[in-house]
DNA sequence: TTGAAAGCGCTACCAA
DNA sequence: TTGGTAGCGCTTTCAA
């Protein structure tokens, strides 16, 4: 391995003067700089970013710590924290704790150690345990969770009550008025008590007294299609199938049509969440699109305004929903 | 922050102890043991990553290059390094290219600065001059793409050939006697050459001479959509389709769908891959399953071999492929 | 414009 | 079993 030691003993300079004109810090004169870029040239030298980063304090490395990257809405926002992060010279280190709480904790001790200058925290719930660590370790971060539970952190995220609250009120519009909510856990998030919320306050303003709530036990395909038994027997009395997510709502279509009945025909399905699964699925979803790209590039641009420091930033950032109308749901007349 | 002196000096000892407790590397007497760690605990002491990295010259970091994580094959792959590499306590800087080749080079020079012990590249194709930039800056590689160019190359891979010649197989047993492949590039990749070899032997040696191929131009989902026009004029000639990945299957299929054709009744589709998406499609999708998850965990597991210098190691890895069968195809009488 | 030297936080060697 | 110290590869004063 070739050090900049190498490189001043070869081009008859100190390593002062190659270090300014690997770095461009301070003037060298023309004849000195040709001469040591060719040497650099010759050699193949290449700064070592960990001594770099002992005498710098500084190391670009940003983790992310996410619960699996199997979700493609995941997959999406790494990509999005990735793509902005590398544009500022930042790289990412990824960690997926496969919502195992002290995975977590670990990473956080790992991130520490590699002097990681943020997190950008992806997941559906985070114990306090994980927030008071970030905050001991004294270190930048993002929270992108269905849990807020500490005001003082900062985040991004999406106004469900009114994405809810939105689809509902279609959902009415298009002439339902056995409207279902499928929810994902028995105990609920703070985002799903909000989403919960904007479906009954739909619902209420138009007395519409039916209202119905099944929970899938989990947030995956496979429940989604398991909770289907749930719901056929109720397939008489309900007209449309609010779920939490897209992933919940394409498992219920194919089991349904597994079955034998018809979406929209025999029941209206909506998803939440834009997955893009939900456009590959026949009908093709109507749901609720969250911009997990912008999600992830926003976390990452606004972490990184902290990092340097720059005040000017909003922490608790609220992005715009949209609402994606396709084929899953019928018009009732 | 507090360094290994600020413990040594809170302890009264010197850092070389200091150093022996965090480590465990020589023995350290009991009591003074006691008293370190107490401090450790009180000041809330971690040892620096980037500090000892620069002394032992290891970063336990390993490189993995992607082009682009929304494909969910991909994510899975990761999944698999990850995981594992996380057992062996290495830590992954996750790299997506999105099929440039400048992009990939910026990489492995950012990758080789930041002391990267290997690299693990996951690529459809990788250019001869990537190869050749790995190779200068002389780090463990492992490939798993669709065209090895460079035997030295160590990699993992699938069977192309004996896949497709057993799906094709399948199909032919099935009844089918007009089955076309549906490739996805004009300029043929070295693993998809195999495969359509593949498909041609199975043809020939069941003395059929009907083949045909189309090509979609791309390997995404919105590609196989738009490649259904090929298809649907040759519908009267053709009873079976096998497209060379499950997302170009995926999108043919919801084409058919949307024209009011019905798979597998009007055709037969097959895909390749077993991405975790073709079981969600309806029909669901007969496929050659390759076994993402393993496919990264072996990557990282032989990787990590090289890089401890273990020998016994074999670095070109044929991984097996599984077989299928779900609901696209029609039996033939 | 240049060089010498201190020092980032740590490990590992050598001596005691 | 312990401490002193050199040194990893680099940046950054400070003097010249």
């Amino acid at each position: 391995m070739v050090t900049i030691k190498d490189v001043a003993r070869l081009s008859g300079v100190s390593i002062s003067t190659v270090s300014r004109v690997i770095n461009d810090s301070k003037p060298v004169s023309p004849e000195i700089r040709k001469n040591v870029l060719k040497v650099i040239e010759e050699t193949g030298y290449r700064p070592n970013d960990v001594a770099r980063s002992l005498v710098t304090k500084r190391s670009y490395l940003i983790g992310v710590i996410v619960n699996d990257l199997s979700n493609s809405y995941v997959a999406e926002m790494v990509k999005g924290v990735e793509e902005i992060g590398k544009m500022y010279n930042f790289d990412i280190l990824l960690c997926s704790s496969y919502y195992d709480k002290d995975a977590q904790i670990n990473y956080l001790s790992l991130l520490n150690r590699k002097q990681a200058e943020g997190i950008i925290l992806i997941g559906y719930h985070f114990d306090p345990v994980i927030i008071e660590t970030v905050n001991k370790y004294n270190k930048h971060a993002i929270y992108f969770t269905r849990d807020i539970l500490d005001e003082k952190a900062d985040y991004v995220r999406i106004d469900g009550y009114a994405a809810s609250y939105e689809m509902t009120g279609y959902l009415i519009k298009k002439g339902h008025k056995k409207i279902a909510f499928m929810t994902d856990f028995d105990e609920k998030s703070v985002y799903e008590t909000k989403k919960i919320a904007g479906y009954k306050q739909a619902l209420e303003e138009k007395e519409i007294s039916f209202s119905k709530i099944y929970t899938a036990g989990g947030r995956r395909y496979q429940h989604g299609y398991d909770a289907a038994v749930q719901i056929i027997p109720d397939l008489n009395e309900i007209s449309a199938i609010f779920c939490t997510n897209d992933e919940l709502a394409i498992g219920l279509i194919n089991h349904l049509y597994d079955k034998g009945f018809k979406v929209p025909e025999d029941v209206s399905i909506v998803g939440y969440g834009g997955y893009k699964e939900s456009q590959f699925v026949r009908p093709t979803l109507t749901t609720i699109s969250e911009p997990y790209y912008d999600i992830g590039a926003v976390c990452i641009r606004t972490l990184i305004k902290k990092i340097e420091g720059d005040k000017s930033f909003n922490s608790k950032i609220e992005l715009p929903f949209s609402f994606v109308k396709r084929n899953s749901v019928k018009e009732l007349v």
